[in-house]
DNA sequence: CGGTATTTTGAGTATCGTCAAGGCCAGTGG
DNA sequence: CCACTGGCCTTGACGATACTCAAAATACCG
């Protein structure tokens, strides 16, 4: 992993404006952020870009899966974050970023170079606006994630996690489905990712998933695929009693693509 | 705690020119802040405002500590963030907020109430870049908390926090002091936020302190202040082996005020 | 000085990490 | 077509860690 092999990509083409996010900017700016981006195809495990340096890019998630994370000399790992379709990464204005960005899964991405995008962003103030209000969106799923990371019994973390990919993923990447009239759910990483992300290990994540099976919450149709059988009991092992949460995964559910 | 009792604030004269963050900004666009601007002051324990509802105003912390907090129905508390002097909080453009913010400590705060700060915001560029760039950073550093909260073992937690204390609240409210030739923290928050912080309960938090003391890695001197005796043993308590740290630390801990 | 809140300590138990072994699947090469 | 290999996932056993409940000690405040 962490390789820093990429594919060279083609300027402009990118169908931004087909982009729910972006499709609110005006149309010159859509057409110069299509300008200077690159288009751009990472496999799995590939380095995006580097901790500890200034990234060279704003970069925009089409597909697949990124992971925002710091790797420790010792070799651990901490996962901060998940980047899905429609995500916008990088910092601006910055000398140097403290997390790397690696993919997950095979992804495709956009990048703007920072230089040009730095200087549209003074002539678009729409743009910045948009920065402004994705970025506050960031930092709320971070304190958001911080809430289930807080969580003592890992269980309760586990269980955190599977609703947030149902809220946050419903309709990207087959993440979430309908099979057998009952919701599915793909979780798109390894268990050692989950582990990270949850900081625990692998052994107890899948020791968790087992456990969550024999009490009947859900089913392991395989290591990456689980059929959710009981979305109540699964908020409750959340530990998250907030009423409005549970409507809110039992509407991502029922909008699940079949 | 949470009671919502307030204290009339006076507009302007908050002397915002002499707070180093804003000093970029123009003498026009902060004297239009300072219009707006009212200061006010909170006890202990009041709430600055809830969860749930659109933030009635941007909030720029003077003196005090305050937290972003969620708390649950059932009692529990989760804290993912502590605000300090020369923080800025509430989003801008957001219908409702996920968390409330509250005092921990006697708190004063500046008020810019969110219709005319917007309003200004889309007339100064500058005003807004600068948000930009504050939300990036609170985003950064939400993720550095994360990568202490996925640490398994709470003591790396409870070192990591205290290295926190030491690197970002330095000279802020007597946070970090030098007092018989030792660098000394005081911990501005009880055992119990410090548990909610770090995922834990008081009595585990109590015992940490305790264990590092026995180890000789810091004196208590009263349930608040802690004298680092030894700064590696606190590093590596923390389970954070990247040289960058110690050395920030150390260089913390010579800059305190004696 | 008394009353209350906070912090500390103790004992027992649940949870999770660690180490080690085994199983499953996909891709490879005979 | 099948054995082999390597990566990932799973399972088991044991020990370490932290939570729970309860009580005592200390600090705080009037």
């Amino acid at each position: 992993m962490a390789k820093v092999t990429k594919h060279a990509g083609a300027p402009g083409r990118c169908e931004l404006s087909a982009v729910p996010g972006l499709a609110t900017l005006d149309a010159a700016v859509l057409a110069e952020l299509d300008q200077i981006c690159h288009r751009q195809h990472y496999e799995a495990g590939h380095e995006v870009f580097p901790a500890g340096e200034e990234p060279p890019f704003i970069g925009f998630v089409h597909t697949g899966i990124l992971r925002i994370q710091k790797r420790l000399p010792d070799g651990r790992t901490y996962i901060v974050g998940l980047l899905i379709q429609g995500d916008v990464f990088g910092q601006v204005f910055e000398e140097a970023v403290n997390f790397s960005v690696e993919a997950a899964t095979q992804a495709e991405i956009c990048r703007f170079p920072r230089g040009p995008f730095e200087a549209l962003l003074g002539r678009a103030p729409e743009l910045e606006r948009l920065m402004l209000l994705r970025t506050q969106n960031e930092l709320d799923r971070a304190r958001d994630w911080m809430t289930i990371l807080a969580n003592h019994r890992v269980e309760e973390r586990l269980a955190g996690f599977l609703l947030m990919l149902c809220k946050r993923f419903n309709g990207i990447d087959h993440v979430l489905s309908v099979d057998h009239g009952r919701p599915e759910v793909h979780v798109p990483i390894s268990r050692e990712d989950v582990a990270h992300l949850l900081g625990t290990r692998p052994e107890t994540v899948s020791r968790l998933f087992h456990a969550l099976a024999d009490r009947g919450v859900l089913a392991i149709r395989d290591p990456a695929r689980f059929e959710i059988l009981d979305v109540a009991a699964l908020v409750r092992a959340a530990g998250d009693n907030e009423p409005e949460d549970i409507d809110a995964v039992v509407d991502a559910l029922g909008k699940a693509t079949p």
